[in-house]
DNA sequence: GGGATTATACCGACCGCAAGGTATGACTTC
DNA sequence: GAAGTCATACCTTGCGGTCGGTATAATCCC
């Protein structure tokens, strides 16, 4: 076994995932730095070796952990897909994994409580919507050429649009309580999602 | 004039406005009764004779300030419409004035900051949400009525799927810095609403 | 109606505590 | 031994909340 004792890489990932928990729960002004540096198991001077402050700490983990947590629910299963049931089954499947905490639920928290006061924290969470929209844009770019997706569609503005929407849902619906609500927003999404449909040929 | 020293609810309603204020802007957690009481012009032992603990008064102002000021932004202008028209021009309008700050922002960024955390002020705005989605069913209802919107439609689900995109709107684009991610909403907004439609006879 | 009494509204100092952050020193690794 | 990594102890600040006191308003009683 691995007999060392300090491995900064592993401490500053344990950190990072200490973090990540706290902010998905509390936001970031709802967490102290000590409920992170006691789930992680490192004490204060650790963290502040790793990080200069707390916004540092955030924005880290916005760029090393939210950014690609976002990717891998929503960019890579559309990566290689044009198809509107593609999109269609990864929302179903998204929306009823949807719960405080997750990935999705923590970017809309964060986002809706740094806008306004911490505007460095909202470059990186901002980054994060680009990087979205752009995908979804792609994706159905893709789907226009391929004819699955009507023509007449702006797929910018079509990206922004559902967006909005899933951050929308993850705010007003993402517990266990109002899983009826989800379930309403699923289907009047899926129903939205049929009028892309190109008009069959 | 009026000479009376001690008005009771004129310093409730000044602590309820500058509440807001604050609530608004820097979330529940993120504001300090010290603001509050400085900029109503009151000190701490006149805040806790009115309101018992910070919740209380985060709550009072939920029922008594936020709930109001949505309805007038997004219930009222619907009461007596029945065309979709109506319920265009409204996202419109209330779009083009979305900032950091106002009562459609300041809804969704409690409700992402309270749920999870807070359960107790979440009930307050769950109420907000239900009249909403309430109203804007009612509005649909009308329009299949009238024969303006399409019979097929589920109003229920289509106003809680409005109502998530409009929150979502109000978190990832609400700032005047990406005035053109909401233009974007706006317009696919409309593109959806047409669907809407009932189709010309 | 007018003084005495009680209840209401508000002030301002203070408390305990947890927050973010720092300074210093000890132990590891190269 | 020098640089890097982490622990311990501590500092300052601001938080939510309390408490005794005071000034104003409503009520009572004659």
């Amino acid at each position: 076994m691995n007999q060392r004792k300090k491995q900064p890489l592993l401490t500053r990932a344990a950190l990072l995932d200490a973090a990540g928990e706290e902010f998905s729960r509390t936001g970031y002004v709802g967490t102290g730095l000590g409920s992170v540096t006691l789930r992680a198991g490192v004490t204060k001077g650790g963290l502040f070796h790793h990080f200069p402050d707390k916004r540092s700490l955030a924005q880290a983990w916005i760029a090393e952990r939210l950014a690609p947590a976002i990717a891998a629910l929503w960019h890579i299963p559309l990566e290689q897909a044009a198809t509107l049931d593609v999109l269609k089954q990864l929302c179903r499947q998204r929306f009823s994994e949807l719960a405080p905490g997750d990935a999705t639920s923590a970017l809309s928290a964060l986002t809706a409580e740094s806008r306004g006061s911490d505007g460095l924290l909202v470059a990186g969470l901002e980054e994060i919507f680009e990087a979205w929209r752009g995908a979804l844009g792609d994706f159905l770019e893709r789907g226009k050429s391929a004819g699955g997706i009507h023509r007449s569609i702006k797929p910018a503005a079509e990206a922004a649009f559902l967006v909005a929407l899933i951050v929308g849902v993850a705010v007003t619906a993402n517990s266990p309580h109002n899983a009826a609500t989800r379930r309403a927003c699923l289907s009047s999404l899926e129903d939205y999602l049929e009028t892309l449909r190109s008009q069959a040929t």
